[in-house]
DNA sequence: ACTGTAACCTGCAGGC
DNA sequence: TGCCTGCAGGTTACAG
């Protein structure tokens, strides 16, 4: 979302929206909020981004597993999967594509986020001065829910998804399923975590299947996965075979030797 | 206030 | 070819 962010704010602050459309489902129907309103600037917080409108509105959208957004082609044929369409005083019109409708249009007031209880109770931003060691750990503390649970919950830091989780645990030596944490595991899944996260940004994010920038273009952070979809496969660090579990339903990959559970 | 589970959607790949 | 199953970058509602 840091990528799309980066690429799509040049293109649409300072517009105001001229017109909207939305796919009925509630999940969407907010689009048309917006109409008649200034973009002022480009946010974003862990997976939502955070257009600021004039008259202390704020358009939140989630892109979900499948969602995209892009700049429409006006001799494009008629695209099913669009669930939302904002046309610009330019004349562009700024698309969400969402195959599954797992994403979310919301317009609000400024800061009022209580209909979005995840994005309400969102952590520190992970690249960020807040995103504080002993906090971290006393988060991690607090439950005693799986860890990889608890980074996918957005409450100890915003922003880490099913593969990044991977990631970050694979290279912190962190059992997904550890359900006590001690501060020299949470210290290195905090440092672990930004290298993951800010190298992503710096490939323009991990394309599976959908995923595109705002430009149209996939990622190549995919390239480099180290633990992520590698289950049956030998650890890159020590040789063992990566294994495969279910966590709150998500699949996890993790090395049996190098992720020692205690 | 917690925790675990099901639900929301659609497409695609693989097995038979 | 066609049908069926399982799987997929996430969040939210609901039951206990």
């Amino acid at each position: 979302m840091e990528t799309i962010r980066r690429q799509l704010a040049p293109r649409v602050v300072g517009r105001t929206i001229t017109a909207a459309d939305a796919h009925p489902s509630p999940k969407f129907a907010a689009a048309t909020d917006a109409i008649s309103h200034r973009i002022e600037a480009v946010a974003r917080r862990g997976k939502y981004l955070i257009a600021r409108l004039d008259r202390d509105r704020e358009l939140v959208v989630h892109l979900g597993m499948t969602g995209s957004l892009r700049i429409a082609d006006p001799h494009a044929p008629a695209d099913p999967y669009v669930r939302g369409a904002w046309t610009l005083d330019d004349g562009s019109v700024l698309e969400l594509r969402d195959v599954r409708r797992f994403g979310r249009i919301a317009v609000v007031p400024a800061g009022v986020y209580d209909s979005m209880p995840t994005l309400h109770a969102l952590g520190p931003e992970p690249l960020s001065d807040d995103f504080d060691p002993a906090a971290f750990h006393h988060a991690l503390r607090s439950s005693r829910r799986p860890v990889k649970t608890l980074l996918m919950s957005q409450r100890p830091v915003a922003g880490v998804g099913n593969i990044y989780a991977d990631e970050a645990l694979w290279r912190a030596g962190v059992h997904p399923a550890s359900r006590r944490t001690s501060r020299r595991q949470s210290d290195r899944i905090h440092a672990e975590l930004r290298t993951v996260l800010s190298d992503a940004i710096e490939r323009g994010g991990t394309t599976l299947r959908d995923y595109r920038t705002f430009e149209g273009d996939t990622g190549r952070n995919q390239e480099y996965l180290e633990c992520y979809g590698r289950a049956g496969r030998p650890c890159l660090r020590c040789g063992a075979v990566l294994r495969r579990s279910v966590i709150d339903q998500r699949g996890t990959t993790w090395c049996p030797q190098c992720q020692r559970r205690r």
